[in-house]
DNA sequence: CTGAAAGCGCTTACAG
DNA sequence: CTGAAAGCGCTTACAG
């Protein structure tokens, strides 16, 4: 049985024929949990994305599909923005591993992820107990900031976004940058229910335009936010770049696609990828200790100078 | 220890905690094989996309990973840009159904996928012996074609690409709708290496506008081409829509990004991923037959107007 | 080449 | 409450 099923060597083509042709009459199909249980199947790893229509997020797993598939790991994927803590919950049924996004209170993870190796990307201070891939915004800031001044910007604003967060990591960033540059910081947050998308970044730019009549430059949360921002000034009148430069973050395709193109700090999903893979086969093997100053390792986003700008 | 673990009844706290200090201290983590041997765990759905960074996929991704959670499944992702085969056969490992783009040679599905029930995304006439979705564009055809008469455009170009196949069943629909109105159809189809990308929508918009100087309308194989023939009308001045209609086909976010935002056929995404999930069922139940008149269900696009007709 | 036992790691059902 | 047997569906290793 085995050996017609697998064709394996040691059985007649008599034989093998009456087990196949037994099996298609019974509709025979080997349960994978039977076969897992003795050749322990290839590695599986959970990839917890936040929505896959966000451009960020769709190259982040494609990135991620890549270097599993090259490394012989299989992934499956879950999206947290129903409901995060059941979408983890279920992965866990599935998988050897977790990498992602998990946006919950500290004292929640432990019970929610267990024993189960977990890389998170990017996450609060206080989840940074567990192995981590750390997005380092500081010196790409300083490009976006210190070309925004060779443009001869002063105002710039920050359309900031953070769902528990008092300001997001790459805000830090950009308050470190602008104000090195001895410039005011200019932050505007949102902590929206809502994702941060298109809409909410037209809203927010419409809500700067307001409280900064005189600004003339937005440096964006995320690129949706960037094009959103850019439709609110299309909207009111006001050009870009020649009146207002925008830069976003992300380099994802969408901002390829509008005129003028989205100048942006643009991340390398694969080198991503790659870096959480690493950080999680060591983190598995033990050879990381979870939470110690080795357990993560950061990824830069590069300025990418295109027409918004 | 079962009773500790999954904390059920019937045994001491003390005992308990016993067990699960035992298990940290071990590092003990439950293998899903086992369990799964017993509890069946949950059933799991492989989905065949191409390219998660293209917005068809990943909205339908998205739209998948909604109604699967709905229903108690957990879904895998294989992306099959790179290597079509390995990708299924990886995924086939881990999951009790497939539904997706499976684009092989008739001869090899049936080795591919074995016994294991799949749904075909809009396969091709000899992969129609499984059960399918049939992408139905007759209607919505017909409603573009009306809508650009309106318009009083006369020569409309449709921007076809296809792998294999020497027309897409899009494409058949237009032609159809057009005769209909008693136009010429042009097409113009790339059977490209590449993905149906923007930058292959720009470069195949040049040429139709090479070879077709008097063109009024584009209508697009899909969302991205369109945004490609909108920037190839824009780079040589050829304004939309006053001088150009543009349609694309998808629905998905990209549409909504460029200036003029795109009319398109747009998919309504759940409801492509409730038609996948039904007939998955009733193909697993028996309740269909293979390839019989009953074994596909149509999914019909709505014409959407915006800026660009 | 063919057959059947042992064992993978769990949960369920039963005995103590 | 605690312990250990039976069995889930496979593959591997061994006997015939």
């Amino acid at each position: 049985m085995t050996r017609a099923i697998n064709d394996m060597p040691g059985i007649s083509a008599a034989t093998k024929q009456r087990v196949l042709d037994a099996a298609r009459e019974l509709q025979y199909r080997p349960s994978r949990f039977g076969r897992g249980l003795v050749s322990r199947g290839t590695p599986t790893l959970g990839l917890v994305v936040v929505d896959l229509t966000n451009g960020f997020w769709a190259e982040l797993a494609s990135a991620v599909l890549d270097e599993a598939t090259e490394r012989g790991w299989t992934v499956l994927i879950a999206e947290t923005s129903h409901d995060a803590r059941s979408a983890v919950a279920t992965l866990l049924d599935h998988v050897d591993a977790l990498f992602g996004l998990v946006d919950v209170p500290e004292t929640e993870l432990d019970e929610l992820v267990g024993p189960t190796p977990i890389v998170l990307l990017d996450p609060k201070p206080d989840l940074r107990r567990r192995a981590w891939v750390r997005l380092d915004f500081e010196s790409a800031m300083a490009d976006a900031a210190s070309h925004l001044v060779s443009k001869a910007r002063r105002r710039i604003v920050m359309l900031d976004w953070s769902r528990s967060q008092p300001r997001s990591e790459r805000a830090t960033s950009f308050v470190h940058a602008v104000e090195g540059l001895g410039l005011d910081p200019l932050v505007l947050r949102h902590t929206a229910t809502s994702e941060p998308s298109i809409d909410l970044g037209r809203l927010a730019a419409e809500e700067a335009l307001v409280q900064w009549p005189d600004l003339d430059a937005f440096v964006c949360f995320n690129d949706p936010i960037a094009v959103g921002a850019l439709k609110a000034c299309q909207a009111v009148g006001r050009s870009v770049p020649a009146d207002v430069s925008i830069i976003g973050v992300d380099g994802s395709a969408v901002g390829l696609v509008v005129t003028p193109e989205l100048t942006t700090l643009s991340f390398d999903f694969r080198e991503l990828a790659r870096t959480a893979f690493s950080t999680l086969l060591a983190s598995v093997e033990g050879s990381l200790a979870d939470g110690g100053p080795a357990a993560h390792r950061p990824v830069r986003p590069q300025l990418v100078v295109r027409g918004s700008s």
